[in-house]
DNA sequence: AAAAAATTTTACCATATGGTAAAGATAAAC
DNA sequence: GTTTATCTTTACCATATGGTAAAATTTTTT
């Protein structure tokens, strides 16, 4: 199940499924094989496109997968481009949502754990996902650069200028603004970016990972937010 | 100028660079062409996978940027996994050493805030090589598993060991070590691996990011080894 | 049930790509 | 200067891959 079809973090996203499905291909699937098919496409090209990235991943691939034919994939989207598209598009709604959340009228430190507990949260339950993105952002954001410079932008700024009040009245400690949303990033995206790595050194299961992770970030944050 | 061949975060690596090139295709370049195009192969073979990753990137367009032929650099590299391999091989003995420098009878801040410090200027001194080794963990690390699995797990526990034994001295702040080492690596990889991002966000020259990141990192590693 | 619309399959195709064979050209050794 | 070893080019090839056309099938509508 993908993060936009389902829950997201345990929290339902219905607005964020409509703006996704309006900017993909078919604009709105409508009969029940439609919906059936795009959905496990998507699923698909997920599964597919985090693992091997755009070009290491082929229509073959997705399509047996998706359990159809490659030209009956090209029936539901016109370009492998164009499933590349879809995918991220739907992708980029929802990883703005947390950091949108974030509100300026709550307690600082609070807020904030809240965000990086939400990004871990994020990395443990979609890690294709975060890698999906990871692929392209590593590989220059061909697809989305629009987005880092616009919507992505724009919300960062936004919301570093909140903390940045918070630190001004000292209800938190002073630091560079926009470093610490990246370290929330950084930290939190790792689990899932890097998990062949981590698992590799830890040799533990994933959930015992993330909880250990979990406990060190409300450590050191902790220490960081004062 | 790639890593091995050079200077290393201001550091000189005549040993890594030999044994590099033990374990690259030709044992031991021999003649002065071969070691010119040996040498253009593996800077271009770095700029096309660190880029575009290893599925992503064509003999051509290794062959174009180190100004030969396809035929001619097979002359050299037997294949195109054989290029990829040399570099990760030479990179990944680069990637230990600073860790390795950790020294377990220094002061505990000192050396931690020392590793990151170098950490740093890999990321900004060697930002392919950084998302070289990014593209292959994310794709879940086809090619260097058994390293991920053997020298680096070993040296990683080796020096959480050192670490947590500063920790139980009270020397340092009690944190969970592998993490804490994690920690370090993802938020300073994050500028080198994520550039693209960062820059969009913040619209500033690279030297700038490094520079405020370089001052953040201080300021939380700071707090956090308290 | 017939007609219309939607979906799936079969059979292709052009191009890109990793790689090879062998002849030709250079450079090094004697 | 000739021989030998190294290097480079030309001409290919097999396979993989993104994509298309059109017939065949299934589903929906009337």
């Amino acid at each position: 199940m993908t993060l936009l079809f389902g829950k997201y973090a345990g929290i339902d996203l219905p607005a964020l499924i409509t703006s996704a499905m309006m900017s993909s291909e078919k604009i709105k699937p409508r009969t029940r094989i439609q919906k059936q098919n795009t959905a496990a496409i998507m699923e698909a090209a997920l599964e597919v496109f985090s693992a091997n990235g755009f070009r290491g991943s082929t229509l073959d691939q997705i399509a047996r997968a998706a359990g159809i034919s490659k030209p009956n994939l090209l029936y539901y989207f016109s370009s492998k481009k164009a499933i590349h598209v879809a995918l991220l598009s739907e992708l980029l709604d929802a990883w703005l949502y947390p950091l949108r959340e974030m509100d300026s009228n709550g307690d600082p430190k609070n807020e904030l754990m809240k965000y990086m507990r939400r990004k871990l949260d994020l990395s443990r339950n979609y890690p294709r996902e975060s890698r999906l993105f990871a692929n392209e952002i590593v590989q220059g954001a061909p697809r989305i650069k629009k987005f880092l410079k616009g919507d992505l932008k724009n919300l960062v700024d936004e919301k570093a200028e909140v903390i940045s009040g918070w630190m001004d009245q000292g209800r938190i400690a002073r630091l560079n603004p926009h470093h610490l949303i990246f370290s929330i990033w950084a930290l939190t995206q790792h689990y899932a970016d890097f998990e062949t790595q981590t698992s590799s050194i830890l040799g533990k299961e994933s959930e015992q990972i993330y909880d250990d992770a979990g406990a060190f970030l409300e450590d050191i944050f902790e220490k960081i937010f004062i």
